[in-house]
DNA sequence: AACGATACGGAGCACTGTTCCGCTTTGTCA
DNA sequence: TGACAAAGCGGAACAGTGCTCCGTATCGTT
């Protein structure tokens, strides 16, 4: 069996994870590696030894998203004032973790196999999440009944696809403008 | 109007086209500007005069090989000893091709616009030529009659698929058994 | 406290894209 | 023909990147 992992090992870890997951969002997949081992105040060696490839790197930020996404969920609905400003800002995550998705997908062409089971994960694990801050939301009277969660990730996802390509393009606004359609009313 | 091209320019740009072409099929379109340059015996500013941009030199490898392609055929034709060979050595052409066809799919993820209208351009251009080849191999026997050019075209593109990820994959190998299975029997 | 084992940092190397400017070749015009 | 702009060429030089390697620092154990 092997020996217990360092206490300072673990938390860089943890730190890149978080780190790298910033980094994903302002400038893509492709960030240098000086530039998340600078966000995260380690060595570029640091890196390379929790996550030899980039591919390693992506598809752990990538579980570790889907997780604190996961998480996110029920904590926003007992903090926030009100179930739809819990969902908004629950939505807001998973459009950061969309990002590192995306990339995650241009940076694995050849494994498509490891990717579709990554995928599984991600619909399985946030599925649940999305329809309890949707159920709470209803309840409350705070948007329409009937959004089934499955649809509202898809169509999140797919509004968020193809951004790097058109500065002009921002998905977050046209995801407001879903968001305020969802609110109830006629 | 602009004062005509002298003449070491349109030299130099049909030496790079031939040479980008062959080092595309050896190392991918995203070798390095140097290995182009060196195969062309030129320098790297040259390169960048003619093509500022890397989709800019594989669209003109890409058109260039389009043309070379269709005008080998009815050359293959009346050189080689018989219909069937002429159709074997134009497929090797053809093959070579879509190396640089593919690598320009992924050189061109944002314009899919302009990259739409090379692929038309590709068969309408391509797709007589493959079927006169296959109408004449048909006639003198040599195999079997019925095959559709584009058909056969997709065919072989589709086999000519994911090439990079692994070594052991030899697009060609396939090939050579599918005209083997086209060769007249039964 | 002492001492391996483990992990860290970042200088250094290799390789790449891209620019820039002195030099060469070409075409033209007297 | 010879001279002379203009057009074109080459490749050194710069900047940015991935990745390795090893001296140093930190950790956990005894």
């Amino acid at each position: 069996m092997p020996p217990r992992k360092r206490a300072d090992a673990v938390r860089n870890e943890q730190t890149l994870l978080a780190a790298a997951a910033e980094v994903f969002v302002r400038s893509g997949v492709d960030a240098p590696i000086r530039e998340i081992a600078a966000a995260a105040g380690v060595g570029m060696g640091t890196i390379y030894r929790h996550f030899p490839t980039r591919a390693d790197l992506v598809v752990a930020v990538y579980r570790h998203q889907v997780e604190a996404c996961a998480e996110a969920g029920p904590a926003l609905l007992s903090t926030e004032d009100s179930a739809v400003a819990a969902l908004r800002k629950w939505i807001d995550l998973f459009v950061d973790f969309l990002v590192t998705k995306h990339g995650l997908a241009g940076a694995m062409q050849s494994d498509s196999s490891g990717f579709a089971s990554l995928h599984a994960y991600f619909l399985d694990r946030l599925g649940p999440v999305c329809g309890s801050l949707l159920d709470a939301a209803a309840e409350a009277g705070e948007i329409r009944a009937g959004v089934r969660p499955f649809e509202l990730m898809r169509g999140i996802g797919n509004l968020c696809i193809g951004r790097d390509d058109d500065p002009c393009y921002d998905p977050r606004r046209l995801i407001a403008l879903l968001l305020d359609g969802l609110s109830v009313q006629q």
